[in-house]
DNA sequence: AATAAGCTATGACGTAACGTGAGAGTCAAT
DNA sequence: ATTGACTCTCACGTTACGTCATAGCTTATT
């Protein structure tokens, strides 16, 4: 049974941090004196070296707070992931330095380099261990869509996409691959694009589960009859035309 | 010659953090048009590539900036500097795997584990990368003597270091080793290290610096004729009574 | 020339994750 | 009782952007 310098001692993080770990729930303590000195027991021992390791992993303490405290969270599944991404964490230094070598011989006149090169490893676009820990954790694709959904404003977005709806359910007839049908579902791919990040891969995926699943089918054909099926084709046509 | 999309599509960080670094003066681009779009040349895609290296390495911009703004930056220094680091963090993670490991066996029952073990390799208490950045870049000593004297006002510094010497100078013709004068000089020993870090080894060396160094020894005998003397030998009784 | 889409800029507020300091109380040793 | 180390809560500050608003710029198309 610790108090707050011995946890700070023994971890490196700071008595602050642990009064905030309080504060925001994600690591209270088990028991507490009748001072209110915070006292950790071994198990919150055992979740704070968890939390630690998620952090180092780069993940937000929110997110770390949701994993820690879902029902589905197993102690030690999550070692066995921390390992698996500690070891995929150790290719991606692997690369880097391939690339920091790379960089000193072009630095040297050696080689010649280019500048996607001169970034192979660096890539901080997003945190990557989250992609496979989301996976475990949650459903990527719900949070996905929820996320972009986020981005705008539901309100233009219901506009925006009835607009689309409705242009294409005015050419819904003619075939899906005449100029103006394609015009149409570009509008289509560059609005998702707004929101989203779609390849035309996706956008070819997204046009199949609008015929597979009927809730999709039900909510687009209300702009007319067989419109799902007509964008199906229309956005399998664009993806043909628009590979990148 | 780049701008801001292409960069951050390069290299995965965003528009507002190149803006954000332009801001700071971290990296200001070679270039501008007559609308003020920045435009980043090969060179500042070069020094980008360090920058985002000494951030991946935990670095606070501030000291990045301060480091490949020195004179004495030199990139290719600081490339093979990179490389070394990167082999230390890929060793770290060697450790972080063993200790995950060890209490994956602990959880299934297989071994024991103490407290100490269970956070191996998980030390957050600094930037380890920064010692040595620092030891390349920068006077170590220096900077920890000043941030140290920061952490307390410089008036209460003088006044407690007064504090104490007066007591002591009252007792310098008693022998060193009594309970008054070993208590005194405890004091002194606890005071240095609320502003500091010293063993009682560090102390002893201390000491014996009062009567070597004759700035100390001028310093100190202000407060009474051989009082420098009679804190080496009182400092040193201190050590060998409180080895630790 | 006008338009549209995508991109650019600046300004400014908000967020996450603490760091820091103040003031007061607690604990254990002397 | 005193002292030093530790504890608490409160609250403001810092860092490093994320987000949004507003307005201008660029390029391709009509």
């Amino acid at each position: 049974m610790l108090k707050v310098k011995e946890v700070a001692d023994l971890t490196g993080i700071s008595v602050r941090t642990l009064h905030y770990y309080d504060e925001i729930g994600l690591l209270t303590p088990s028991n507490t004196t009748d001072a209110s000195y915070r006292i950790y027991s071994d198990a919150d021992l055992e979740m704070l070296q968890q939390i630690l390791f998620f952090k180092e992993m780069g993940f937000p303490l929110k997110k770390i707070k949701e994993i820690i405290h879902s029902s589905d969270f197993d102690r030690i599944e999550a070692l066995e992931l921390h390992r698996n991404l500690l070891i995929e964490k150790r290719s991606r230094l692997d690369q880097m330095v391939m690339t920091v070598d790379k960089t000193i011989q072009h630095a040297k006149g050696g080689t010649t380099m280019t500048n996607k090169e001169r970034f192979e490893g660096f890539d901080f676009s997003q945190n990557p261990y989250e992609q496979e820990a989301r996976e475990k954790y949650g459903d990527q694709a719900v949070d996905k869509s929820k996320q972009n959904i986020k981005k705008m404003d539901p309100e233009k977005i219901k506009e925006e996409t009835g607009t689309i709806y409705r242009k294409l359910a005015k050419l819904r007839y003619d075939a899906p691959d005449t100029d103006e049908a394609q015009s149409t579902i570009g509008e289509w791919y560059h609005f998702l694009n707004r929101i989203g990040d779609y390849s035309t891969e996706a956008f070819r995926g997204l046009g199949q589960l609008y015929v597979d699943d009927e809730r999709f089918t039900k909510n687009i054909d209300q702009y007319g009859e067989g419109l799902a099926a007509f964008m199906k084709d229309a956005m399998a046509h664009y993806a043909d035309r628009n590979k990148g």
